[in-house]
DNA sequence: TCCGTATATAATCAAATGGTTATTGAACAA
DNA sequence: TTGTTCAATAACCATTTGATTATATACGGA
């Protein structure tokens, strides 16, 4: 089933803002509380929270808990829903090459870790 | 090179309404007029002309001239760009068989034209 | 129980967004 | 030159967005 407009929309309103796709390499990383998402920016706690807010209503993190702490989490599924939109203009930027560089990339990380 | 922020905020802005969305995917059919664009919707010629100034702010399209039209372009630059990113998250949605998938597919395809 | 820490919510505000109508401008055709 | 068609621009408006400060709520510890 294709992923319907609605939550596209918010996917790509949610990436479209600077600060949000930060939170969402720092939250590639593991779990972070509010604090610990707000600390590197100059902005006040609960503009991080609306933030967050917007990227948790776009599906793209959860919220945890732990103690006083509401730890987000990344969701990666809207990404791939938005990567799955972009698949549809991949003949756009001719694909195949790089597709298989990324390919042979990988089984070579692979052959590395063994 | 990585392509900076200012670019990504303008291309997942763009993308984030689906009446540019769909624009995109008429042009991806072939160039086309502001008339022949605004043809689906249900939208005043001035508001498609608005969403086609987002979209050329993006670099997702291209304006080209033929008497007194202006035929809009597809420009998939800002698009591949977009899945650059998105190629970080790609291990949270586990990868590489959905990329063999569709290198297979891919292939069967080269073969059935032959 | 009372205090401190972590987070959420409310009220407010300026700027951006997405639409409208009205008008202008540019290119062709008669 | 005059009219017609295609597109852009201007002026306007309501709604949304992204930030602020101030306040409330929830939890754990002394």
């Amino acid at each position: 089933m294709q992923p319907h407009s609605y939550t596209l929309d918010a996917t790509f309103a949610a990436l479209a803002d600077p600060t949000r796709r930060a939170i969402l390499a720092r939250l590639a990383l593991g779990d972070a509380s509010v604090t610990e998402l707000a600390e590197p920016f100059s902005m006040t706690q609960p503009a991080i929270s609306k933030h967050l807010k917007v990227l948790e209503h776009a599906g793209l993190i959860s919220r945890g808990k732990d103690a006083q702490r509401r730890p987000r989490r990344l969701e990666a599924k809207p990404l791939a829903d938005a990567n799955q939109w972009l698949e549809g203009y991949r003949q756009f930027w001719g694909t195949s090459f790089h597709r298989l560089d990324t390919l042979l990339d990988e089984m070579k990380a692979q052959e590395k870790k063994r």
